[in-house]
Formats: structure tokens, C-alpha cells, sequence
DNA sequence: ACCCAGGAAATTC
DNA sequence: GAATTTCATGGG
């Protein structure tokens, strides 16, 4: 069991179940259960301690650095407060959303399922894409597949994830990202067009699934994923702005304002 | 039966 | 080139 104290602004529904990852699931005790770079562990808070527990000591730096602890997000809401009022109250809305640290190409992966799809077949297809091809960990569950462990697999192997379409799209990557031909690691430190054009040489992979990617895989928080429900907030609630109005915090900020907008569908309805 | 879902590829105009 | 259609699958 880890315990991280004096944890400020981290609500574990908010952050795990709000659509950036999908494999987290909520106990009957309010607890988490998921697993993040091969750990399996159950997550819960109690005021401001973050206990976790199946982590062991050793890897305390790896569960901080997941949950993004050591930003400081009140200082963050402050600043991109600045930038409208709307953006303040969405904000506020949702103080406890961090945008976590997940691994670069279990990202690549599920938003590539995610595309025309929703939340709860996303987490379905992601769970059946584990369990079959993931390494078994010591409680049952399974790691992320690695690239080369899906690189060998054709479409019809993935046949019983039921991903439709998208079948095609994670194999292109698992080659891709497997042989080299895309780099995921270039894309941590390279220029944004740049990364995002490499991750985009995978087919199925378009200026969103980039975003995405690059925003939950590699922490780039300048990204700012625009999906139906992104577009309709802009064009509701910042009429005139773009992405690039939103400040090199522009990914925390999509993730203040998806949220909102998920909780007020009726900002959305007959016009 | 119809529509939509954290889109992108394929086709058509 | 820009606009429209298609792509599997499941739930409302």
C-alpha cells in the first residue's frame, strides 16, 4: 500500500472515468481498480490522502508521476482562469481533474478504439484487448499489450475485441510503432506539428487521435483534442475563440471544459 | 427502423 | 480540393 498525503486538487472519479482513460473501474467500496504500466492496484481518497493500494514502496515515483502529482493545478486554474470567464467557471466546476500520465502507446491505442465510439464499448474493447493479449499479472488482470506483442496479430486475431472497423487501425500501429517506423518517444520532445505528423503516418490516425495521444500519452498539455462535444462547446460557449486562445495549458483547459459540457447537455439542446 | 457515439478513410462532387 | 458517405458495433 502506497499513502501520498496532502494531496490538493486530484477527484478520483473526475479524473478516471471522465474519458481520458478507460480502465479504471469504480468498486462497490468507491474504490478504483485498474492497471497502469503493468501495475494492478486499487486507488481510493480519504480528504486529502491518496492511498494505493497492491503498489509497493518502490514505486512510489512511478504512481506520483501517473497522477501528475507534483503540478500544481490550483496555480494552473488561476492562470487559464484568466482567459474567459467561461473557462473559469468550468474550471471551478471540476477543481478534482488532473490529466494523468498514461503510457504513451496504451494512449495511442485506445483512442484509436475511441473513434465514433462511445465510452462504455471503448472501455469493453480495451478490457477484451488486455485480457487476450496483455501479460497476465498476479491478481488476473493483464498489462497493456506491448507493440510487439500485437505486432504479430492480424485483424481477424482481433476479431473477439469487436472493434469493428478499427480492427485495421491497431494493427497499422503495432507494426508501425514496433518496427520504429513511428517513434513515440520522438514525439515527447518534438515540435508539435511534427509529432503529430508522425503519429499520424499510422492509418486511423487523424489530427484528433494525435491530440489525444500526444495530450494523455506524452503530457503534452499545449494539445487541445477537439471531438464533437469539444466542437460544440466552442461554438456555444467561445464563440470566436480557437484552440490556439487557450495558453500552452490549452490540454488541462479541453479537459475543464469537456467535462462541463458532458454535465450540461442542456447548454446544448434545440436551438 | 433510426440515430448517435471523444473520427478518419474512401468516395463523390 | 471540399463536401458527403461509409466504416462495425452496441445502446437508447
Amino acid at each position: 500500500m502506497l499513502v501520498f498525503s496532502d494531496v490538493t486538487d486530484l477527484d478520483l472519479a473526475e479524473t478516471l472515468v471522465c474519458g481520458q482513460s478507460f480502465r479504471w473501474i469504480l468498486q462497490p467500496d468507491g474504490s478504483f481498480a485498474g492497471v497502469a504500466y503493468g501495475r494492478s492496484v486499487k486507488v481510493r481518497m480519504d480528504g486529502s490522502t491518496l492511498y494505493i493500494d497492491g503498489a509497493e514502496e518502490r514505486d512510489r515515483e512511478l504512481w506520483s508521476n501517473y497522477f501528475d502529482l507534483s503540478e500544481d493545478y490550483g496555480r494552473i486554474r488561476s492562470e487559464i482562469s484568466l482567459i474567459h470567464p467561461v473557462l473559469r467557471e468550468a474550471a471551478a466546476y471540476a477543481p478534482g481533474i488532473r490529466v494523468l500520465r498514461q503510457e504513451p502507446y496504451e494512449a495511442l491505442c485506445t483512442f484509436i478504439i475511441s473513434q465514433n465510439n462511445n465510452i462504455k464499448r471503448i472501455k469493453g474493447i480495451v478490457q477484451r484487448l488486455c485480457d487476450s493479449f496483455g501479460e497476465p499479472l498476479p491478481d488476473g488482470n493483464h498489462a497493456f499489450p506491448t507493440a510487439l506483442a500485437m505486432s504479430s496479430l492480424t485483424v481477424e486475431d482481433l476479431a473477439p475485441l469487436r472493434a469493428g472497423f478499427r480492427a485495421r487501425y491497431l494493427t497499422d500501429a503495432a507494426q508501425k510503432v514496433h518496427s520504429g517506423e513511428v517513434d513515440l518517444e520522438l514525439c515527447r520532445t518534438a515540435d508539435y506539428g511534427r509529432a503529430r505528423a508522425e503519429l499520424m503516418k499510422i492509418t486511423g490516425v487523424g489530427v484528433k487521435v494525435a491530440d489525444c495521444t500526444l495530450l494523455f500519452g506524452m503530457h503534452r498539455v499545449e494539445a487541445f483534442p477537439v471531438d464533437v462535444w469539444m466542437k460544440r462547446a466552442m461554438e456555444r460557449l467561445f464563440p470566436g475563440m480557437t484552440p490556439d486562445d487557450f495558453g500552452n495549458h490549452a490540454g488541462i483547459a479541453q479537459q475543464y471544459i469537456f467535462h462541463y459540457s458532458r454535465m450540461h447537455p442542456e447548454i446544448f439542446g434545440n436551438d
